[in-house]
DNA sequence: TCCACCTGTAATATTCAACTTACAGGTGGA
DNA sequence: TCCACCTGTAAGTTGAATATTACAGGTGGA
């Protein structure tokens, strides 16, 4: 059975991206609601007792990271609400991902 | 055949305490050195290309998280050398693994 | 003695993520 | 029309992490 998660071999700076995102902790509620079905961002505020324009930056955060996926949706009576996913994650951290991390960080560079 | 990993419960705390520890450039790199064998902070500034206290404060970061270890050793000819070591971590990150976390941290509350 | 190493910290700048506030615009329904 | 929702962004502030510089002190050996 196979299902869509990573661990694939992460560069420094990506693998540093994943760290930040998942580094905080409004980030990990935020992980923690979508784990349970996708929220809309107002709603989303509101559970977590959260400013929606700071809510947006951390959902950005975790776009980028590719830990959230979000996507703009009409409802049944035509108003638009932004949906958020959660982008089942799997990574492993161990002295040995983070060799694999700068070592995967020289053959970028030689990819130039 | 046993070793002293981790994998226990973490609280959000911990959790965050450590994926911070982690998550800098200078400090992948200090985990990278550090896994080929125990350095000591001078010799490891240079390899870095770092100023000595600017890797103090790293180190000290690292240590306060439990992912190395500092102590303090005599060379042959009497010099005092302070080595630094990892202290080997492995750590799994899903959404499984950070609800656990928010999870831990309610029996936390509840042990006032 | 002086030099070349080493440890340790205090005081200060600088940089950047985090957060707030305020705004502009859309929809459907009373 | 007004109200209650919603999306989206552009300021500005604040505060913690990061980084620099400078200092005080120790050892062994030439």
């Amino acid at each position: 059975m196979e299902d869509g998660c990573e661990d694939e071999v992460l560069t420094s700076e990506e693998l540093l991206a994943v760290l930040a995102a998942i580094g905080h902790p409004i980030r990990l509620r935020v992980i923690a609601e979508l784990a349970a079905g996708q929220v809309h961002v107002s709603e989303l505020a509101r559970r977590l007792g959260v400013s929606r324009p700071l809510l947006y930056m951390h959902l950005e955060r975790l776009e980028k990271a590719e830990l959230v996926h979000g996507r703009l949706e009409l409802s049944p009576d035509g108003k638009a609400l932004k949906y958020f996913e959660l982008a089942p994650f799997h990574l492993t951290l161990t002295p040995d991902t983070v060799l694999a991390a700068l070592r995967a960080d020289q053959q970028e560079t030689r990819h130039d």
